[in-house]
DNA sequence: GGAATATAGGTAGAACTTCTAGGTGTTCCA
DNA sequence: TGGAACACCTAGAAGTTCTACCTATATTCC
């Protein structure tokens, strides 16, 4: 009942994605954590939301993935953005902020 | 190809309709109008997507309807906000404002 | 040495929302 | 009288995200 709730990612998650991406070549474990991070915890990726959105966005040829190792050692896929993600992510982000415009706008009004 | 397609919701549908509702009495056809209108065309409300999601806040116990007459004669149900409602929707304010800003800081975000 | 934790990858299936595409009937106006 | 706008609705598909699992390796602590 009183328990705490998992924040919803609200379709910002490939938005989310792509702009960790565009910051330089991420795996995917990072990627969750750096999201979490600059969030300051607001959102909390797991990785059955992680992983499936990642593959989604190297189906649409928006991320291209690397196997390299990582500092500690360890085999990891590295991402980066394709230039059709790079556009992909500009078109989202113009997006977002049409959309929140267009919620102020209703949350503005008043009788 | 190269169509328009239609705006996502994103998950802030049942906050606009509680927003909206709560301005007064009003029914279902007509939510959709004021919200496409709000929003100087931005979100398309269809039909599909208004009465499921009335269902759903009526059911859980958000909404309140009442049958009556509009002025031009036919009926139609109206909406109103539930004591319960209007805690969501403040509820769903005070999230959406976090959402923004967690989104915003990532945006933000420079390497 | 052995156990636990953090790192790194993944899948399966359910739940939920939204969309497309239909349907019914009424009132108004040309 | 016939079409547009109004007003209600449902079914089924598509898509995203969640919960709950799984594997394996490196590091740290007892």
């Amino acid at each position: 009942m009183g328990e705490e709730k998992s924040e919803f990612l609200k379709g910002t998650l490939d938005m989310l994605i792509l702009k960790v991406v565009a910051l330089g070549p991420i795996h995917g474990y990072a990627i969750a954590q750096r999201i979490q991070q600059i969030s300051r915890d607001f959102f909390q990726l797991q990785q059955g939301s992680l992983y499936p959105a990642l593959h989604r966005l190297e189906d649409r040829g928006w991320l291209k993935a690397d196997w390299k190792t990582t500092e500690t050692g360890r085999d990891a896929k590295f991402y980066g953005l394709t230039p059709k993600g790079r556009k992909q992510l500009e078109a989202e982000v113009e997006n977002w902020g049409k959309l929140t415009d267009a919620v102020a706008l209703i949350l503005r009004t008043a009788e």
